[in-house]
DNA sequence: CCTATATATTCCTATTTTGGAATATAGTTC
DNA sequence: GAACTATATTCCAAAATAGGAATATATAGG
């Protein structure tokens, strides 16, 4: 019941469910997800915890940069099952599209600088 | 996004979801449910606005007692579909099993009386 | 109409959640 | 090791949430 209500709760968010679908559509690490929500480095950095600690994402560190990636599902069933319908669900989401319309541009090595 | 949200939300509450797994098991009044949640009875009533709001429960006055139980699915895809899942989720928890073992004996003609 | 009962709403308080500024940490480069 | 950079953590304020007491509403039965 827990862990069904963590990952609940983790879907509960509007920013946490843009990092998901902006996840899933590629792998982004902090910066490039912070000028993407166009909020604070530490509130994506908080809101990215609650989703790992939900089994939703995952993270690799590489040097400097921390790359997020959607989680696999091994973590939660719960989690499996959502990232499975948020594969296709939101797809038409006009916040969303007008992200994923600016994502090319959004590139650590152009706006990684805080 | 926002439809997806409230959905979200409203089952990111344990009381609301052992609200949605017990109605899933049987239909049930206001002070039923009060009773099987050990919680005032303001208290359901607020969840349930929330539940119905996102199109998880739908609620039937029928006399002096207000019936809820299960959405059919059509006000909203993502109720429907997190409905279906719960249909199954949860069933081994242990905290829902020890209510539905009280249900039997939770009968408005034997406990409601505020 | 009056009483009783089931539910909804209002009001208040305690807790949780969110967001950002400031700060700490970790890794890279020189 | 010093400077720089990406990220995490801490701390604080504002907002949202949950719970209950008191109250309002609605319906049934006399």
């Amino acid at each position: 019941m827990k862990e069904f209500v963590k990952v609940m709760k983790a879907l509960s968010d509007i920013n946490r469910v843009k990092i998901v679908k902006l996840l899933q559509h590629k792998m982004m690490c902090v910066c490039e997800l912070r000028t993407a929500l166009k909020v604070a480095q530490p509130t994506v950095s908080k809101h990215l915890k609650i989703l790992e600690n939900a089994g939703l994402v995952v993270s690799k560190k590489e040097g400097l940069w921390v790359n997020y990636y959607p989680a696999d599902g091994s973590a939660s069933p719960y989690a499996a099952s959502m990232l499975g319908n948020l594969r296709h669900w939101l797809d038409h989401d006009p916040e969303l599209k007008e992200i994923i319309e600016r994502l090319p541009g959004i590139r650590r090595d152009l706006i990684c600088n805080i």
